[in-house]
DNA sequence: GATGAATGAGAATTCATTCAT
DNA sequence: GATGAATGAATTCTCATTCAT
């Protein structure tokens, strides 16, 4: 055996419970070193196990840095989602998404700007689970505004993928002084501004003026005749 | 120790020029290779001296990195600012603002990702001359939107930043996979489209004319009475 | 990365063991090449390890260096010590750290070079491991001293630390020729002059003179009268 | 001419004043920064002339600190002989080298730990220039000691040069705690005791005098009738 | 004489990953 | 399954010294 007297290996554990803490640990440490600084040593020692044992479930330490990421989103998401099916209304649901993704970069800065940092600029984020993740996330914001355009709340000649840049575009760009340590920002004034400015942007325009002179002219005539 | 005969160290220039050649063979280097996978061997070679020349006048290969993209952002802000002057309009100087910069992003996606992901996410990026070089990047564009609100064309009620921030936060979000390589984008499309949201976000609320208002009166007298 | 095909990895050793050996091809290189002139790769190959198996035990060359003077000071002690407990007799022990410590130096002025050159003048030598055994090793002669003036041996009246560097500080300006290698010197003859030189300087003064003569005056009377 | 303009090279100096400008300035540099961390940029900036002027004066850094040491070390001595002309009597004089070698180390601890550390551990210095420096430096105290045993003050079977090894070597162990920066020393104190030593361990044991001779004979001679 | 731009050999160090036990 | 000792490629950076101008 490869342990020596006085070094007893960790327990063996269920698949599933032992990749539970080493995700744990791993949670832990990359929270508090970033990715680089983070050490397969320090995280296995943390995790109570031997370096080899985090080789046995996953593949090497960025894998492991995805799967962290990876659950954390998806726990993320639940929550989101739970208290999402409870808001009524484009503007609530809207604003609920918008503010809930503050509040995420709020609470997780390191975890966003890892998900930022390490793996969006990755050459093969495009095709990863976090990809598909983050669609789904953003699916909502999506699906909210397309049933505005259905019930003709929002105008329908915008490009929705583009309302949702905008929207995480802005979040993000808006926080960075944040992540990086920097700065502050406001999560519910951000928010309701936010908010604001896109539902102004997709709101279904005001009837032409023209138009609307016109049907002014003939109906007055009109009132005219009846009425003389 | 100084040079090893038989080679030849290369021809004595002025500090100015010399330094030009490292910033060209260096700015070569990083857009073929990025950061990472650049050697300082490797720029030195192609600028035809010795590693340690690069030392003389950077202080290391991050900062090296840094001046590249410092020289790069300078002229690119100039060449742009030289067009901008001669475009009147809102909606113009916006619209060009906004195409120019995916137009930068379409050319050299290599910088601008080594600008995100490595000076941007550093602790160290405020208070760097390229933070500097930003703002005045930006600044350009929340001038415009202020003549405009001055000007009664946008509405007075909303945060500079915010807009600035969903401008290049859009741009940027919509541009990653292209910034990835993994995808493309067309600048005149999105450039439009971003152009309609903004403008139509800041658009002042149609005022209700005069006209109008006692038209409507008339004709809701008049109905009062025909139904009456 | 792990270790590459076709390149056996040195045996799985204990640690203790994997010390020892790292330690014993480290004293062979730095007694042969000094410290500067040592290099990892050189102590590695000796060693039969590849180069990162030292940083696993040492931190860096430093270290690797102090834990072999260490080592070797520890061991050099010990013998030194059985043979001390053998001798009674101030002059004696006296003689024998004196000699033992030029002995010393006759066999291992590399180490002793070192010693004093790379450690001692080190701004962290105080503090350090080598600087107690240090003190150990001279604990030793202070405490000869010490008991030959309780005996009445010695005068009680002279700075002990001062004696100390008397005899170590004159060994070592004595024996700087050997240690840079230009010159020899002669273990016992040098044992025995500093042993004398130093006897004297603490040998208890001679009965005053006044005494003495009022003495044998007295003495001389009684004498004349006994015979007279 | 190899100067740009506005970078007016040096004055034409005379040698000697150039040598002595260049030596002052590579004098304060060293004492400020050791030797390993000052730089020729440095001293040649201090000096007010660019880094290759050093060359044509001193053969390389080493070659320059040598010439420094040296500079300093004439200096010294000459000061020194000076006061000790004025110095009648053996212990008189003694106490002043020994407290003179003490001061010094007490002003200049940086250039002296570079005369022991840089200098005299290295292979070549036996045959320098300090070595011979050095010499008569030491000079003074073997003639000192000399004189007291020709004038019957001191005894005449002791080496020589094992009593300078152990003045400088005491003074010099009993100090590396203030040359190493960490500890401090009390001048007079120490040269006081020092001296008291090494004049104990020179002195000539006390002769039996005649007087103290004959009364012991007849002393013996009377025991001798008595006991008969 | 003065300059200072150019040089480049050289070595320590890291740590994710492997695989014999 | 668990372990953790062993690995080693790969790269930055230094700065005293030279010599063309």
């Amino acid at each position: 055996m490869g342990h020596k007297p006085g070094h007893r290996p960790a327990a063996r554990l269920p698949r599933e419970t032992r990749i539970a803490e080493l995700m744990a640990a791993a949670r832990q440490v990359f929270r508090d070193k970033g990715y680089d600084d983070a050490s397969i040593a320090e995280i296995a020692l943390r995790a109570g196990v031997g370096e080899g044992t985090l080789y046995r479930y996953f593949e090497n330490k960025h894998d492991l840095l995805i799967k962290v990421l990876e659950d954390w989103y998806v726990g993320m998401i639940e929550d989101d989602d739970r208290q999402l099916r409870a808001l009524q209304g484009t503007r609530d649901r809207l604003h609920y998404l918008i503010r809930s993704h503050l509040a995420v970069i709020w609470r997780e800065p390191v975890f966003c700007r890892l998900v930022l940092v390490e793996l969006r600029a990755a050459a093969d984020y495009r095709g990863s689970a976090l990809f598909q993740l983050n669609r789904a996330y953003a699916r909502r914001t999506l699906d909210t505004i397309q049933e505005a355009v259905q019930l003709g709340e929002f105008r329908a000649d915008v490009p929705l993928s583009l309302v949702r840049d905008m929207i995480y575009g802005c979040i993000e760009h808006h926080t960075w002084g944040y992540l990086r340590g920097d700065a502050e920002f406001a999560v519910d004034g951000v928010a309701e501004a936010i908010t604001d400015m896109i539902c102004r942007a997709l709101a279904v325009p005001a009837p032409r003026p023209d138009a609307l002179a016109a049907a002014i002219e003939r109906l007055e005539a009109l009132t005219q005749r009846l009425s003389g």
